[in-house]
DNA sequence: AAATTCTCCTGAAGGC
DNA sequence: TGCCTTCAGGAGAATT
């Protein structure tokens, strides 16, 4: 499932591919995801040619002289440059065609969109409302501490809230809270200033991390390669319940927090 | 206002 | 072996 750091080597890895290349046609064999694809995509887009390939939380942003494209890779989503006119396979559901290659989006459970900004592409509803960069030196202990103020929401919900800081996802969330020993179930409000500054440091190591491993398989985004090794990152909690805790031995628990699977451990969180 | 619940969809996993 | 059921999950929308 792509967090923000698949979500930044996706961008990493079709840049170079698509920034200067002129948008010969697009084709839309589905367009029902989560909202429709326009109708007016390729009119919009053939003949332009691409600018910057910038991402916001999730969200990827594709520039033009006229507008800009917003790619959301929902649950399932992804985007890889395959030779102009290749089959497309059951869920590709999408493709940018520029000369000889095409940028193809594949979406097997569609909870992902491709939509157009005719403006400011920051200042579509989709993004306007977003929180902080965790990657962005802005991003700290303080903002979270001064955020939560108030707040009784449990503080994995709270880290989730892509209003506070973005591209924090159900599993970096978890390994996050593990990292700097805070209870995932805890009061938001209830948090101190310094175990906030852990857990700042915490959200953007496991990020950072992440990215830098996805690094190394940029190359399976331009190539007929299979897929990217994401999946090998080694989580300490999530997924290992009753499994024993990397640090102290005690079994991993499993808890449904606002309808998601929480995992930690009952003796390392607090 | 804040917090919780619902919703979209399909592949994978588990049960019998 | 194979069919059927259950579940996960990003995030906006609806509801409490």
């Amino acid at each position: 499932m792509p967090e923000l750091p698949e979500v930044e080597t996706t961008r990493r890895g079709i840049e170079p591919a698509l920034r200067g290349r002129r948008v010969k046609q697009v084709v839309v064999r589905e367009r029902r995801l989560r909202w429709p694809v326009p109708e007016t995509l390729d009119s919009l887009l053939a003949g332009r040619r691409v600018g910057a390939v910038e991402r916001r939380g999730k969200y990827l942003v594709l520039r033009t002289t006229n507008g800009a494209l917003i790619v959301h890779l929902g649950m399932s989503g992804s985007l890889r440059m395959v030779p102009a006119g290749s089959a497309p396979g059951p869920h590709d559901h999408v493709d940018l065609v520029l000369g000889r290659r095409a940028l193809r989006y594949r979406d097997p459970r569609r909870f992902g969109c491709l939509l157009w900004a005719a403006g400011d592409p920051l200042e579509h509803p989709l993004l306007r409302g977003l929180g902080v960069e965790p990657l962005e030196p802005e991003f700290d202990g303080a903002l979270l501490h001064a955020r939560s103020r108030g707040r009784r929401l449990a503080v994995k919900a709270f880290i989730m809230d892509a209003s506070v800081v973005v591209g924090v996802g159900n599993i970096y969330a978890s390994e996050s809270l593990f990292s700097a020993g805070i209870h995932p179930q805890r009061p938001a409000g209830r948090i101190s200033r310094e175990r906030y500054g852990r857990l700042a440091v915490a959200i953007r190591r496991v990020l950072q991390d992440a990215i830098d491993a996805g690094g190394t398989t940029l190359r399976d985004f331009t190539g007929a390669g299979g897929e990217p090794g994401w999946f090998s990152r080694e989580l300490r909690v999530y997924g290992r319940e009753r499994e024993p805790c990397v640090r102290c031995g005690a079994a991993i628990r499993r808890r449904v927090i606002g309808q998601r699977s929480s995992f930690y451990c009952p003796r390392c969180q607090r």
